[in-house]
DNA sequence: CAAACTTGCCAC
DNA sequence: AAACGTGGCAAGTTTG
């Protein structure tokens, strides 16, 4: 009964009725069709994989001069600063820290670095998902998730048991592992992923006119921020630079320091800083934008979403400046990452209703992805409809962007 | 011996 | 870890 008068009172009964209880239909059809994994396919990758995790294990064993359990950061910080007199960067409650941007700062110190770090690109990929996958599959080869709609503090949902929602795809082995996924026999996939969501929806937020004016235009400020930043020619970048500089880009609005972006592009403070100063000049709306939220969500103590959504911050009331910079980086990230997600389960409803009896269901979807399968020829003819129920959920300035893709697996869809 | 915590890493 | 955000998962380690 209370939980209805909060509803009612914070003014969250459209949400509720008209997105969250229609999406509740949608999200167990999707669990109940699932996804088919090419288990085969899956099977000789694996064989080729741990047979080059196992020499890598011998690689690292000699050039350490001893055996261990390298995948026991405690153990491997002892073999690399210890006996090796590697130098440490970051340490934790436990020890010093050995994670990924810690191997790349020190890479060129030994020449057993380099082998860990591939040691733990595959190794990792295979304990998540060679050893795991296959075990999950029904009868007809495909595994079914499943989707919390209540979990995520922003509105999005997650993925679990197993998580379909970070499934590999940025490094080669991780797009062979997203090829495995595929569609039934006959049918095709169709991938529907909005083109950089969330600033588009922070040109509007935060009305900038340079970023709307980007997206009018039609262009790519991920591209052009690697195309800055890696000092490249934007037809000459790999995905993964463009990858790289989401996280800048993303990085930026929310809150990341020239301490952060150093470390993560291991490039010097000064370099960063001037990235990130570049950056907010370029787009100066942005920066009104995040002071004005925070101001307002100081008074508030609590941010919203474009439909509504709401977030309270109390972390915005603390003395502890750690606790309190925290909220308000919460404060500027909440309305954007929590508008896109609004924006995702209203597309997903509105594409549910519009291709009922056309042969093209809904599988799957991730965070600003919708996966349709079906026949090759009704997905042909679902794709204009997608699109257009897709941009058709939001009716301001900039305009919403889609890119679509058909294959017969995941990879080849996007 | 299992639960809880820590570290590390995949995705968006 | 000092200070982008949202998640889930596996393994090692500590705790009870
Ligand atoms: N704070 C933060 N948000 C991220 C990051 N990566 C992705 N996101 C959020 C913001 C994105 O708009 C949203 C969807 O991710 P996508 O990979 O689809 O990127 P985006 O839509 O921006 O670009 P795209 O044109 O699809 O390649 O997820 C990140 O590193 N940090
Ligand atoms: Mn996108
Ligand atoms: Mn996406």
């Amino acid at each position: 009964v209370w939980q209805r008068e909060q509803l009612r009172e914070r003014a969250l009964e459209p949400l509720m009725r008209d997105v969250e209880l229609p999406l509740v239909h949608v999200l167990r059809e999707m669990e109940l069709a699932g996804v088919r994994l090419d288990v085969a396919r899956l099977q000789v990758i694996t064989e080729r994989v741990r047979g080059e995790i196992r020499d890598l294990e011998e690689d690292i064993f000699r050039l350490a001069g001893t055996e261990f359990v390298i995948g026991s950061p405690q153990q491997l910080g002892e073999v690399l600063f210890n006996g090796l007199g590697l130098s440490r960067k970051r340490r934790g409650k436990t020890g010093f820290s050995t994670d990924a941007r810690v191997l790349q700062a020190i890479r060129g110190e030994h020449e057993i670095i380099p082998v860990i770090e591939r040691w733990r690109e595959l190794n990792q990929l295979d304990k998540t998902y060679f050893s795991v996958l296959p075990q999950l599959v029904d009868g007809e080869s495909r595994i079914h998730t499943t989707f919390l709609q209540a979990v995520a503090t922003t509105g999005r949902l997650a993925s679990t048991n197993p998580n379909m929602q970070n499934v590999p795809i940025r490094t080669d082995l991780g797009r062979e592992i997203r090829g495995c996924f595929e569609a039934a026999p006959g049918a095709v996939l169709l991938s529907a992923d909005y083109s950089q969501i969330e600033l588009r929806v922070l040109a509007h937020v935060a009305d900038e006119p340079v970023l709307k004016d980007v997206f009018v235009r039609g262009e790519d400020v991920h591209t052009a921020t690697a195309s800055q930043v890696f000092q490249t020619p934007a037809d000459q970048l790999t995905l993964g630079q463009r990858s790289r500089a989401k996280m800048i880009n993303y990085g930026i609005v929310y809150g990341l320091t020239d301490f952060g972006l150093a470390d993560r592009l291991d490039i010097p403070r000064e370099e960063a800083k001037a990235i990130i100063d570049a950056y907010l000049d370029r787009f100066p709306g942005i920066r009104a934008y995040i002071e004005g939220t925070i101001e307002r969500a100081t008074e508030a103590g609590h941010v919203t979403t474009l439909w509504g959504r709401r977030r309270q911050i109390p972390e915005l009331k603390a003395r502890n400046w750690q606790v309190r910079t925290l909220g308000e980086r919460l404060a500027v990230n909440t309305p954007i990452q929590g508008t896109a997600a609004d924006v995702l389960k209203l597309a997903m409803i509105r594409c549910h209703r519009a291709l009922s009896g056309s042969g093209v269901r809904l599988i799957l979807t991730v965070h600003d992805e919708l996966l349709f399968e079906g026949a090759p020829h009704d997905v042909e003819a679902a794709r204009a409809i997608v699109e257009r129920e897709m941009v058709g959920v939001w009716e301001h300035d900039p305009p919403l962007a889609v890119d679509v893709g058909v294959g017969r697996t995941w990879l080849e869809a996007k």
